[in-house]
DNA sequence: TACAATTTGAAAACGTAAATCAATTTCGCG
DNA sequence: CGCGAAATTGATTTACGTTTTCAAATTGTA
């Protein structure tokens, strides 16, 4: 089995036993959107309007409020993360494992979500946290400016 | 004069500026608004409705839509900041000065908003937007946890 | 299988932000 | 000063992403 298999197989455990712990149901809607969400978004930032477009394709039958309740349920048990870069819509996030822990590059001209990762900066929030006594859960970090494609193209 | 009436005289060039640079209008309401925000706010993050109640109380006659659109005024020009902190309503924050940058810490249980500095994540972004040509124009950085009070209330 | 509990999808409700527009205000210019 | 073009105002409407509602359907369990 691929690692990418295996990882998969992982967050399907992860996403199971939240779902028994909750006393919640196991359906064939949450199991589509999980399939979509993971085969095809890993790596993205999908709002839930494009998941839900990219989902009726195959499953016409497929609402929209469950689209939003399941991607809230994949962040509660940890497997997805919501970001907002600004534009007003939300972004959903598979999280491939808690080592790839990583931050956001945003491009103000084209739009473009580069990502990046730094233990340096891990370590220093560690320690900020730490030094005003703070229970760190979770940290949110986005550069904001021109990528340098666009700032090739303001050049030239 | 205190240095923060200079401050408070800087941001108010800054603005004034910025105005006569767009050919804008400089108005009693941009006036009320402006001594608001940055008479009571300093150190705060204020959202849209919450100012604008504020201004009612002693002037009556400013409007809602007039709040929001002096707050991008400022923004625009740089001498406020918007956040979200994902309670889903933006928050404005007066900019003290350039040398006073700094980020916050948002406690999950009861909201307050704490803020910290630090150099050694300024200077981490900078070489990080640097090796990836990328240039820098703003960054957020938010930590999301539990506050020292409302962790000795739990284990209490 | 039966029954309680959860989930679903369509639609309505919600809340913040933005757009609209006629009336008013500002400001450059003679 | 006073005219006139341009910007601003505020009440309202509109837009839009998200959440809630609710009856019908589905799920899991006893």
């Amino acid at each position: 089995m691929t690692p990418v298999a295996i990882r998969k197989m992982e967050r399907r455990k992860t996403f199971n036993d939240y779902i028994a712990k909750k006393r919640l149901k196991s359906t064939k809607q949450r199991d589509i959107i999980f399939d979509e969400f993971f085969s095809n978004y890993m790596g993205k930032h999908v709002t839930v309007e494009e998941l839900y477009e990219d989902i009726k394709k195959r499953h016409p039958f497929i609402g929209f409020a469950t689209v939003y309740r399941t991607l809230k349920l994949f962040m509660e048990c940890g497997i997805a993360s919501e970001r907002n870069f600004g534009d007003g819509k939300a972004r959903y996030e598979p999280i491939r494992s808690e080592r790839e822990h990583h931050h956001h590059m945003i491009c103000n001209e084209c739009g473009k979500i580069y990502e990046f990762a730094n233990n340096q900066v891990e370590s220093c929030l560690n320690q900020i946290a730490k030094l005003n006594e703070f229970q760190l859960t979770t940290h949110k970090l986005e550069i904001y400016g021109l990528c340098s494609d666009c700032r090739a193209a303001k050049t030239a």
